[in-house]
DNA sequence: TTGAATTGCGCAATAG
DNA sequence: CCTATTGCGCAATTCA
């Protein structure tokens, strides 16, 4: 349901110094011109309770200068080239696996293919193997009663897993 | 596909990328996910106001006001949850995949061990029957004394695919 | 303690 | 106009 809407202070932030894409050129035919900036967003719910007012009164020196910060800069430049590596990584991780679905599929039909040639070819082997040995049972045996007998068609099927 | 605007510079030149947000510290280290909505929020960002946000530098009422307003905040929301959504479906996504590439792995050992099993059964029986039609062709005798002269080639392999 | 790697999140552009 | 995706940056955490 509802989010508890967030607030977003105005970032008393007018920094003169960052900014500034550079070259937007090569490609950008249409101006997209909008400053791809994404201000200040929600504001933590203090602590401080008290019920007055969360007007930012003070304390924001600090991090002002925080932000200003040679070191923050350079900090927050290092994550962010972390963080796409990462998220390179895990995107390449994410198709190499979807790859490796299809190479084991493919594989996967392989070998369900031998398999069927193999029972093909084991089913032949088991006929003839039974038609021999009735041809041996008839030959050799002797005139007796071998009235009946019919060359029953055998099946050879007897694959259990 | 196709995003021709983005200013994107990998090239770490000059610290002058830009942006700078700061999207609050979310004050709460354990809640992860879900509960971080109802954090206590005191945020004001009332649509009727009229008024004059606390804003250092005034200068620009005019966009900030375009992001107080009610309907931006409705589409942020909508759209906040939209990628949420998104990033879930895309997470699950890759996870079912690689159960797949393991449930693949698997079946493909199965198959592995099936293709063995049938393969020797096959060249028993083959063996078999290289053994017999020696017997057969060799000696017109009865299989009792071989006189003991096995010429035949003995193959025991006969693998073909 | 430090720095890289991950992760959750919101923004904005854009694809559908 | 709305939702779905995607690239991105920030900050909190987790790892080494």
């Amino acid at each position: 349901m509802s989010r508890p809407s967030q607030a977003k202070l105005t970032t008393p932030n007018q920094p003169g110094v960052s900014v500034i894409q550079s070259q937007v050129a090569a490609a950008a035919p249409s101006a997209t011109a909008a400053s791809l900036q994404q201000v200040p967003q929600l504001i933590p719910a203090h602590p401080a309770a008290g019920g007055g007012k969360a007007a930012p009164p003070s304390k924001m020196k600090k991090q002002q200068a925080d932000k200003d910060s040679e070191e923050y800069r350079q900090r927050r430049e290092r994550n962010n080239l972390a963080v796409k590596k990462s998220r390179m990584r895990s995107k390449q991780k994410a198709m190499d696996t979807q790859q490796r679905v299809n190479e084991l599929k493919e594989e996967n039909e392989r070998l369900e293919a031998k398999i069927k040639l193999l029972s093909k070819e084991l089913s032949v082997l088991k006929d003839l193997f039974l038609e021999h040995a009735h041809n041996l049972a008839d030959n050799v045996q002797p005139p007796a009663a071998a009235a009946g007998a019919s060359p029953g068609p055998n099946t050879t099927s007897a694959n259990g897993q």
